[in-house]
DNA sequence: ACCGCCGGGTGCC
DNA sequence: ACCGCCGGGTGCC
């Protein structure tokens, strides 16, 4: 019943409706709401930016004496179906906030209104502006939101009916009670398909900015000394958060908008009120930006506050009892093993590799008494879905049970982590790194096919860390997730932007888990639109907010619309939950992190003649067969023709070595075997994956997860394809270009092998480059100025990587390689080599553009040669900050190739433009369909000249 | 009276 | 519901 996965006859991603029961009860059976609801409200969120007033109507609520649900003066009350009313298939309920029902709307108005709710023509929401008290039937002043080309059809089937909707009143568009509003607004159906008022982009990124400048706030700039426990001294920006953290998590105030008033608890953005207390959060966003240690803070605060107040009570252990200790009573052996034995006795049973991550688990924690290594794991493939690289090991035996803990504690003691895949070594790293060696503390890594699944043995842990794809898993396809049986003490999303898609199942997951206190950290709390916040609040667990309805109408509709109100609710609301502080925050005057400057040059490389021949041969050919499909009008459908051709010409700015794919235009592809179709696609697949080019599912508009590509030659994620194709049966549509959508056409991306080949293909003679030549004279240069510098050489290129192996052997360079293909294991050799400070370690990283995650700390760099541009100039970014970070002592400089008069140039306009945009982070309008495939079109003709 | 009027019973969808 | 609506009782002035 609960079987769930990705194939396409599965209602994945079924978007929950707009409805009115709280959430909280419908999902707390795992998933059910999946396959019960799975007829929604749909046009789902970025439709919502599109809705305008249509108009109001005054209605009655009537059957008031049989419901319990009530409501006060002004209240804002949600309209629901209830198509299978034995009564009447139009019945329309009518809920409080609270989700309780009140009534129902009169019969004569459920009729027209129950077409239009159900045809999604408008949006319905009501407000209770008087007649509270009443026994039987109360008003109801109600508001129909809509898409500008519905608006006529909900008028006449009102008029059907008998009806007339008031039109909107100015000032009223935001149905928030208009003595609100500014005025400001203009009248929203002159607008077709747009909001009436939007805010520019400018000027909702100052206005979010804003949102975050609390410094001055007193419980947020109150220090606090960190547990002792903890190893490391804390950074005074930490030793705040810490401070906030603790307050936060014992925190007796009413969550925000909650007043009380003769003794009723009162909201006071929906006018609701009841007699039980609202929860407040005991938690909160910690939104710092990257590398100010979000990770330590959380390490500190889980040992600095655990009940009413108190420290974690941990065992400090004795060095001379620490062996006996361990192996007695580990959990997955009862025998008396030291810890050596037990190691050898477990890899016995299993492949190589592993035995070595238990002893660095286990040892993490003791470093001293072990002479631990760092970490380190088994084999495994790159994907970050692959969960088989972990050993079993690591994860049953990193729990030891040897602390005697003071059981008159009561309640939960066990603090959930969950993190991406690519940052849970970082956490077992900087647990190691934090925490006094004499300290104990019980880590169960839940990960891996193994993994335990008995809540019991979880409960007993200080710390459980897992990812967000073994949460996602665990929830979806099982009804066995014990991280779904337990209540936790504390749950921690890390990179908590993670669940920012409501749809997605790591996030219907993540709102499931049960926690007395709940953080969220992330650098980036909102990534597009306010829309992301939503997620975060539902996690969060704010009333009224969980229900997406409440968020809607009292914050992210007014927000979205300018409206002034709406704009400071969102802001006293963030202030009251987040702490955020950017690398630039100062304290007292000084800068949270002192960092060395940096400084971006971009240095022009000029092609040989030779070069230049090949280039411009392969550039007309591309720009002839790329204007042919704009004369044709096919550009898009070409897309990944297009890409093939820009991404051999960024090769050939590089090496032409480079570009061994030469010219293979699919043509129409008239005669083609169903064979010879499929490796076609998935060649265009795999071009435009490996391109670099940071393709977004243009249904999701979220990086690709799961490619599979169409026999239009449009790349999607599964998923997000697959309920298309559902919802549009039986005559499904690309979205992209309108061609025939078939399940059954749709091609997986094989596993990813991909660079394999061209690796091999470098058996060719060795010849150098234009670029390769300006980066050699770069870093000799460096070397006779300073032997010790250490540099990243980053491409988005690997067989690049490769071609510059050659000459830097030959110059005499010691160099290392981080690269997506590597092994986990491997990647953390090559990035302790290259940190380590000993004479005749690496001085040279070669590094792919976006090989590691965030996490990744390459300090000990303070030059970056940027080889080839990237797409995304965040990418660029996010690279730079892997040595521009806490710990870097020097100024560092970073190198951009750029090959004049090429495509390279005008990726760097593109790139402009897109930090400008990147700017307008807070805009809240997602691009539609067609404002996206013009930006592509735009953007293509701008790269190659046209 | 195949009406009007009266007053009791009754009440969401 | 201090309503509306229903349907039974009733019937000149």
């Amino acid at each position: 019943m609960f079987s769930k996965n990705y194939g396409p006859s599965t209602g994945y991603g079924g978007n929950r409706t707009y409805s009115c029961y709280s959430s909280g009860d419908v999902d707390s059976a795992l998933g059910f709401e999946d396959f019960l609801y799975t007829d929604d409200t749909s046009g789902t969120d970025e439709d919502l930016d599109l809705f305008v007033l249509f108009g109001n109507l005054r209605g009655n609520v009537v059957g008031l004496r049989y419901y319990t649900g009530v409501v006060n003066n002004n209240e804002m009350v949600a309209l629901q179906r209830e198509p299978n009313n034995p009564y009447d298939k139009n019945a329309v309920k009518v809920n409080n906030v609270n989700g309780d029902q009140v009534g129902h709307i009169k019969k004569e108005l459920a009729a027209p209104l129950a077409y239009i709710i159900d045809n999604k023509l408008a949006r319905v929401e009501g407000i209770v502006p008087y007649g509270a008290k009443n026994a039987f039937t109360m008003p109801i002043q109600m508001s129909f939101w809509g898409k500008e080309e519905n608006k006529q059809a909900v008028l006449d089937r009102l008029k059907m009916h008998g009806f007339k909707m008031a039109p909107p009143l100015k000032g009223s568009e935001l149905g928030f009670g208009s003595n609100l509003l500014s005025g400001r607004a203009g009248p929203s159906y002159s607008a077709p398909g747009h909001t009436a008022v939007q805010m520019t982009t400018e000027q909702l990124k100052s206005e979010f900015d804003k949102l975050f400048e609390d410094l001055k706030e007193d419980d947020k700039t109150r220090e606090i000394q960190g547990p002792e426990v903890i190893g490391t001294q804390l950074l005074p920006h930490q030793k705040q958060a810490l401070a906030w953290m603790i307050l936060r998590e014992n925190n007796k105030e009413l969550p925000p908008f909650w007043e009380e008033r003769n003794n009723f608890f009162y909201n006071t953005l929906t006018n609701f009120a009841e007699k039980e207390r609202p929860e407040n959060v005991l938690g909160g966003i910690l939104a710092d930006d990257m590398g100010l240690g979000k990770t330590l803070t959380t390490i500190a605060l889980i040992l600095a506050n655990f009940h009413n107040g108190k420290p974690l009570p941990v065992e400090k252990i004795r060095c001379d009892q620490f062996y006996k200790v361990f192996g007695a009573t580990s959990v997955k052996n009862e025998g008396d093993l030291p810890v050596k034995d037990h190691n050898c006795n477990l890899e016995s049973s299993t492949s190589s590799g592993k035995s070595e991550t238990v002893q660095a688990q286990l040892s993490s924690f003791y470093p001293e008494r072990t002479k631990a290594k760092k970490p380190k794991y088994s084999e495994r493939s790159d994907s970050e879905e692959s969960e088989e690289w972990l050993p079993q090991e690591t994860r049953s035996t990193s729990s030891i049970q040897l602390a005697k803990r003071d059981d008159s504690e009561e309640g939960p003691r066990t603090t959930l982590i969950i993190c991406p895949l690519s940052v849970l070594s970082n956490w077992i790293d900087q647990l190691e790194q934090h925490i006094s060696p004499d300290v104990h503390l019980n880590l169960y890594v839940y990960y891996g096919p193994d993994r335990s699944k008995d809540p019991e043995l979880l409960s007993r842990q200080d710390i459980v860390l897992t990812t967000y794809n073994i949460l996602a898993s665990d929830y979806g396809s099982r009804g066995d997730s014990p991280l779904h049986k337990l209540k936790w003490l504390r749950v921690v999303l890390d990179e908590g932007h993670t669940i920012r898609n409501p749809n997605a199942l790591q996030t219907k997951a993540a709102l499931n888990l049960e926690a007395q206190r709940r953080w969220i950290l992330t650098g980036t709390p909102i990534q597009n639109s306010l829309k992301d916040l939503w997620s975060l609040l539902s996690f969060l667990k704010l009333k009224p907010f969980a229900d997406r309805e409440w968020w809607h109408r009292t914050i992210q509709r007014p927000v979205t619309m300018g409206d002034q109100a709406g704009l400071r609710r969102l802001q006293s609301l963030i202030k009251n939950i987040t702490l955020r502080r950017t690398k630039m925050s100062k304290i007292k005057g000084k800068p949270v992190l002192e960092l060395p400057e940096r400084k971006v040059f971009i240095q022009h490389v000029v092609l040989t003649e030779e070069e230049r021949q090949i280039y411009q041969a392969v550039k007309n050919e591309g720009k002839l067969a790329i204007s042919r499909y704009f004369s044709e009008g096919t550009v898009l459908a070409h897309y990944a023709d297009v890409l093939g051709v820009l991404l051999r010409l960024r090769q050939l700015c590089c090496h032409p070595h480079l570009c061994t794919n030469t010219s293979s235009f699919s043509g129409t592809g008239v005669n083609n075997t169903p064979e010879e179709l499929r490796e076609k696609l998935v060649n265009k697949m795999k071009l435009v994956l490996s391109s670099g080019s940071d393709e977004e599912c243009a249904v999701c508009l979220d990086s690709l997860t799961f490619p599979v590509i169409t026999h239009c030659a449009h790349v999607f994620c599964k998923p997000c394809i697959c309920e298309v194709i559902q919802s549009e049966q039986p005559n499904a549509k690309c979205p992209l270009c309108r061609n025939e959508l078939r399940l059954e056409h749709l091609v997986e991306c094989p596993l990813e092998e991909s660079d394999f080949e061209s690796v091999k293909k470098s058996d060719q003679e060795w010849i150098p480059s234009s670029k390769i030549n300006a980066l050699m004279h770069a870093l000799i240069q460096l070397r006779k100025e300073n032997p010790a510098v250490k540099c990243l050489i980053v491409s988005q290129f690997t067989t690049f990587l490769s071609l510059i192996e050659t000459p830097l052997r030959e110059s005499g360079f010691v160099f290392t390689r981080l690269d997506g293909s590597m092994p986990q294991k491997k990647r953390v050799e090559a990035i302790q080599c290259f940190q380590s400070s000993q004479a005749g370690s690496p001085t040279i990283m070669l590094l792919s553009l976006k090989a590691g995650g965030v996490g990744l700390n390459l300090t000990a760099a303070s030059r970056v040669f940027l080889m080839d541009p990237a797409w995304n100039p965040a990418a660029e970014d996010q690279c730079f900050d892997r040595c521009h970070r806490l710990g870097q002592k020097q100024a560092v400089v970073i190198t951009k190739f750029v090959v004049k008069n090429s495509v390279e140039e005008n990726m760097l306009s593109i790139q402009n433009k897109k930090r400008k945009l990147a700017a307008g982070a807070f805009a809240t309008k997602k691009p539609t369909a067609s404002e996206v495939k013009q930006t592509k079109i735009n953007e293509i003709k701008t790269l190659i000249d046209l």
